[in-house]
RNA sequence: GGGCUUGUAGCUCAGUUGGUUAGAGCACUGUGCUGAUAACGCAGGGGUCACAGGUUCGAAUCCUGUCAAGCCCA
């Protein structure tokens, strides 16, 4: 019937197995082919790059991305997943520049760029057999095959048609931009690049002089650790909040008066004494009009007043900030919002240019002291001095980089800013915040993005440039630069430098069109994904259109300024529109003591070394369970293994259970139909509503919420349902009921298979195939093309559910009040007598009261009652009733309430009567549903109680009981034996007996039980043979050897 | 420096519109149960809910500030 299950489960053997069986039967082609024609559920890959090892960290997206497609494959979904591979970029180039030994770009050039990238687009697929046997065998079903590249011709041009339609828009255009700057190199750097390079330097910190233009003996006291940077000054910021104050001062005898920041007198004055003329908001400076300290350039726009600049702080200098839009990130920013002129006074090889007329060719850091001597001499120079602060130097030849404008190509996105902040509002983002703060922000504060790459390996931006009257065109198709250039260029290689040597005459002068050099920024090309993974609009039309927008897309979160974004703002800009509707925002992975995993620290947890110990099911599962999926998560190889032992292993285990029995007794059907039995209903009710919470999970992208119920269900399964039902399995004598108990645990098996099949898609088909197409010839070859579970709301019984938790937790009571009195399990006790909180509970309680005396072993089961025995009563008024209906009286009632004879309390309030409390001069009637009353044994009971329960046993023993304690535990001696004569569940044997008086008594008198239960056919008190297995013990002051042989 | 997030037991995490005794699993100790179990039940040790103020009858929860960590930006 079912294929016999090995208790002891090799996970990774097995999953070797189920891969095995994807791969032979083509289950993942199928699942897509299978739903050819059905709705589309649209996923996008955010496309990594394989030329560096996957880790963890890419096991943890993975897995986050293949479960809903699972998921909606089993809604009946079309869901075709294709694979994408990122393969441009600085980090390509760094690759290959360690690999040649390179530290410049000079030596790029020399090298060739063509032979250059050529090793680039060989580099980027390095691992790609690592990451193609990783993506395997972690059961992400993405499509590889058909993966689209972004070094592609076709994947370049659809990007060229993209921005070709944003120039058309007046979206894409060419501006300044600060970057750090190496002068001797001639290079801007990275960021990554300019992380490597700080060092403690000594710079010139020094306090200028700025007369006003209407007031000459008002200066404006300004800081600056750059002199070299105030020939290219045109304004100075101030904070519009921040108090300012003009002070008289005393210049070597002659009174001047200084404008700065009122909270920094002190540091720049140093307890000099100074007089304050007058304190007002730097909004108040806005405007005012100062003596520029040099004019070396023109002008041709208003420059040389107070700008108001919200960055601007009061932690140094005088709160007053030097602005040169060329050098300086937010100078350059004040001068977009102002207007105001840029001057670029230094070359490309950090020296001024001839304009700059005392210090020419000078390179700008040597300029600093002529340029301060200079200051003195003009009386300008309030003070300078030096001092040490962090400052970037590059990391290849130490020079110090120099915030420097250069030229750059942007996107306009800050005019479609409110377009961007509205379609963010429609998109689902898990977790929520990121929606409103960090990706909404970001959107809120949009800037235009910064395009072009002075690099090698990318994308090119597709520009041409007259080099004789400087027009310009943008070139949007192959097509159209054959047409431009008058030949075919289908063959050509788009990058460089082979598309840098197409030319053609400008329309407008004559003169000759060349290529910019830039290319662009390399999360331009993911975010053109939805568009260029079809070469659209050239080719696909309908399979872009089916296909767009994303359903769903997951990446960590550091991807919000990255794919996010850049997906977000093509996809807005050009149509308008969202391009993905769900997204979850995954947190990083740190490792077991909260560290960034990093080579340096060599931290890194390998996925296979976990993979090859616990199977990935277990890993996946670990990732889904352990952290909500925006948190940071620490992650061990030993707390995926936790998942083996609490999860896998007790669902595997209930599973061998049932494989077992089911395979002994072959029970004729297995369909569900409603069930006398209270275990099964309330399993059922049970299986349904997690069905049911489960489903509704998954529906909204919440990962926690659609795993943990399955591993609060399972235990309850194994260790409630399984373990009470047990004997229903293997010793019935209702053939109808036994039929019940396998239906309902057969369903609860499948059921739990599919719901986890998009999450444990291993062990999920490891159980459907022996489950169901063992069984079943019609079913669905795989769990992956099987349909996922309805709810059944008929079987959904709230109230069943609420009363077995009772009679788990009475139950639980009980073992508590054993344990205190000593009494173990197996000797039987007279009776247990409970209290519960209302009238439904007391009836939930009667209804299961066998229930009950079974797992208590005890011979009867009732309530505490106060009228038949001793009890008495203790009342807890209730916080939460009383402390909202009563506010700030509750803690004089609370008072008076315990003052009262709790007797007295308890009687009125148990008949239902209101309670007369009289309180600081008040009186107040407090009804039941205020005040927990508890009924407690007084006497002769071992009490165990938790809130408004108690559980109280009796624990005198008659000789009956003890005898029957005795029985049960010879019972167990004998079961022992069994076990380890290794025999068969269902062998029948015979048994030999030795025992002290005591014992020997007990035996006979439940002789019938106990033959019974051990499936003994012949029974005598003899000397065991010498064939026989035998075991001696001793206990509760008995002797015993009994031997066993098999009938 | 700014934005966002996080801080609860040795570890991984829950903690409902604020309700007085802050929970679970793992690990540890003791004990019991078991013919599915690599298990399981019960009990015990283990907490200044990061810290400091505030609001409230009542704060892990709300507010303010501080500290620490992570990410992104500067």
């Amino acid at each position: 019937m079912f294929k016999s299950v090995n208790p002891k489960l090799d996970v990774p053997a097995m999953e070797d197995n189920v891969l095995k069986f994807w791969t032979e039967q083509e289950i993942f082609k199928k699942t897509v082919d299978q739903r050819q024609g059905k709705p589309d559920y649209v996923f996008y890959e955010g496309p990594p790059t394989a030329n560096g090892r996957p880790g963890v960290h890419h096991v943890l997206a993975r897995a986050f991305k293949d479960m809903f497609p699972r998921y909606k494959i089993m809604r009946g979904y079309h869901v075709s997943r294709r694979g994408g591979w990122d393969t441009h970029g600085l980090p390509v180039e760094i690759e290959v520049e360690k690999q040649l030994g390179f530290t410049n770009k000079q030596q790029i050039e020399e090298y060739g760029v063509d032979k250059f990238n050529e090793l680039c687009k060989k580099s980027v697929f390095n691992y790609i057999q690592e990451w193609e046997k990783l993506t395997d065998r972690i059961g992400f079903w993405v499509d590889l095959e058909t993966a689209y590249v972004t070094y592609t011709n076709d994947y370049i041009e659809s990007v060229w048609w993209i921005l070709k339609n944003f120039w058309e828009k007046d979206l894409l255009f060419k501006g300044y931009k600060i970057v750090p700057y190496c002068p001797r190199c001639g290079t801007p750097l990275s960021d990554h690049e300019v992380a490597l390079g700080y060092e403690d330097a000594e710079d010139p910190s020094v306090f200028v002089r700025f007369p006003l233009v209407d007031k000459p003996d008002t200066y404006l006291l300004v800081w600056t650790t750059t002199p070299w940077t105030l020939p290219s000054n045109v304004a100075v910021a101030a904070h519009p909040d921040v108090d300012y104050v003009t002070v008289e001062h005393d210049n070597n005898g002659v009174t001047e008066k200084l404008i700065l920041a009122k909270s920094l007198l002190e540091k720049v004055f140093r307890g000099e004494e100074v007089k304050v003329l007058d304190t007002y908001k730097g909004k108040k400076l806005d405007g005012l009009k100062y003596q520029p300290l040099y004019t070396f350039m023109p002008v041709d726009k208003p420059a040389y007043y107070v700008v108001m600049g919200d960055y601007v702080t009061t932690e140094d200098g005088t709160g007053l900030v030097h602005t040169a839009p060329a050098f300086g990130q937010e100078d350059m920013e004040t001068g977009k919002k102002y207007d105001l002129p840029v001057l670029l006074t230094v070359q490309p090889d950090g020296a001024f240019i001839p304009e700059i007329t005392p210090w020419r060719g000078i390179f700008v850091k040597e300029a600093d002291p002529l340029i301060i001597q200079e200051l003195e001499a003009r009386g300008l120079m309030f003070r300078s001095e030096r001092f040490t602060h962090t400052y970037p130097f590059c990391w290849r030849c130490k020079t110090p980089l120099l915030y420097y404008a250069r030229e750059s190509w942007y996107i306009r996105t800050s005019a479609k800013k409110d377009s961007l902040v509205g379609l963010n509002k429609t998109i689902h983002w898990v977790p929520d915040h990121i929606q409103n703060g960090r990706f909404g922000n970001w959107l809120e504060n949009n800037i235009d993005w910064s395009l072009s790459r002075e690099r090698y390996w990318g994308t090119p931006l597709p520009v041409w440039e007259c080099d004789g009257c400087h027009d310009r065109e943008c070139v949007g198709s192959v097509a159209e630069l054959s047409e431009k250039a008058g030949k075919d260029l289908t063959e050509l290689d788009l990058h460089r430098p082979h598309v840098d040597n197409i030319h053609w005459g400008c329309a407008k002068c004559g003169g000759q069109m060349t290529r910019v050099k830039d290319l662009i920024d390399v999360w331009f090309d993911s975010g053109s994904m939805p568009y260029a993974q079809w070469h659209y609009p050239f080719e696909n039309k309908d399979k872009f259109e089916a296909q767009y927008p994303a359903d769903y897309i997951c990446e960590a979160v550091d991807q919000t300024r990255g794919w996010f974004y850049s997906l977000h703002a093509i996809s807005t800009l050009l149509n308008d529109q969202v391009s993905f509707k769900n997204v979850i925002c995954l947190g990083h992975i740190q490792d077991e003591k909260g560290r960034k995993m990093s080579k340096s620290l060599g931290n890194i947890v390998q996925p296979w070394d976990v993979i090859n110990l616990h199977g990935a099911d277990a890993l996946r599962w670990y990732l889904y369970t352990a952290t909500p999926p925006g948190q940071e998560r620490r992650f061990s190889s030993d707390l995926v293994g936790e998942v083996i032992r609490n999860f896998t292993l007790t669902l595997w285990n209930v599973y061998s259970f049932f494989v077992t029995y089911a395979n002994l007794d072959k029970p004729q059907a297995l369909n569900i139909t409603a069930p006398a039995n209270d275990l099964d209903r309330w399993l059922l009710s049970e299986l349904n509503v997690l069905v049911r919470d489960v489903t509704k999970a998954y529906e909204e992208y919440d990962v926690t919420n659609a795993t943990r119920p399955v591993e609060k269900f399972v235990e309850t399964l194994s260790t409630w349902y399984v373990r009470r039902s047990r004997r229903r399995f293997w010793k019935n004598d209702s053939p109808a009921d036994k039929q019940s108990a396998y239906s309902t645990l057969y369903t609860a098996l499948v059921t739990v298979a599919k719901l986890i099949a998009p999450a444990m898609p291993f062990l999920a088909e490891e159980l459907y195939q022996n489950l169901v197409c063992s069984v079943d010839e019609g079913a669905p070859e795989s769990i992956h093309l099987a349909e996922w579970p309805v709810v059944m709301e008929e079987f959904i019984d709230e109230s069943l559910n609420r009363e077995m938790n009772l009679v788990m937790k009475l139950v639980s009571l009980g073992h508590s009040a054993r344990q205190k009195a000593n009494r173990k399990v197996r000797q039987p006790l007279a009776e247990a007598a409970f209290s519960v909180g209302n009238v439904f509970e007391r009836d939930a309680l009667l209804k299961n009261v066998e229930v009950v005396q079974d797992e208590l072993n005890v011979k009867q089961v009732r309530l505490l009652d106060a009228a038949t025995e001793a009890v008495s009563h203790t009342v807890k008024p209730l916080p939460k009733q009383l402390g909202q209906k009563y506010g700030n009286k509750f803690p004089v009632i609370q008072k008076a309430i315990l003052a009262m004879n709790a007797e007295e309390v308890a009687k009125a309030l148990l008949s239902g009567n209101p309670l007369e409390v009289k309180a600081g001069g008040e009186t107040f009637h407090i009804i039941s549903e205020e005040v927990e009353v508890k009924a407690m044994a007084k006497e002769g009971f071992a009490v165990a109680e938790d809130g408004a329960y108690v559980a109280a046993l009796v624990t005198t023993l008659t000789p009956e009981l003890v005898a029957e304690g005795l029985a049960r535990e010879f019972v167990r001696r004998v079961q022992d034996l069994r076990k380890t004569a290794n025999l068969d569940v269902a062998d029948r044997i015979e048994l030999f007996v030795e025992a002290s008086v005591g014992l020997k008594s007990a035996v006979e008198t439940h002789a019938d039980y106990i033959k019974a239960e051990t499936l003994t056919v012949k029974f005598s008190f003899a000397a065991a043979p010498a064939n026989a297995s035998v075991v001696e013990d001793a206990f509760e002051g008995e002797t015993l050897k009994v031997g066993l042989i098999k009938n």
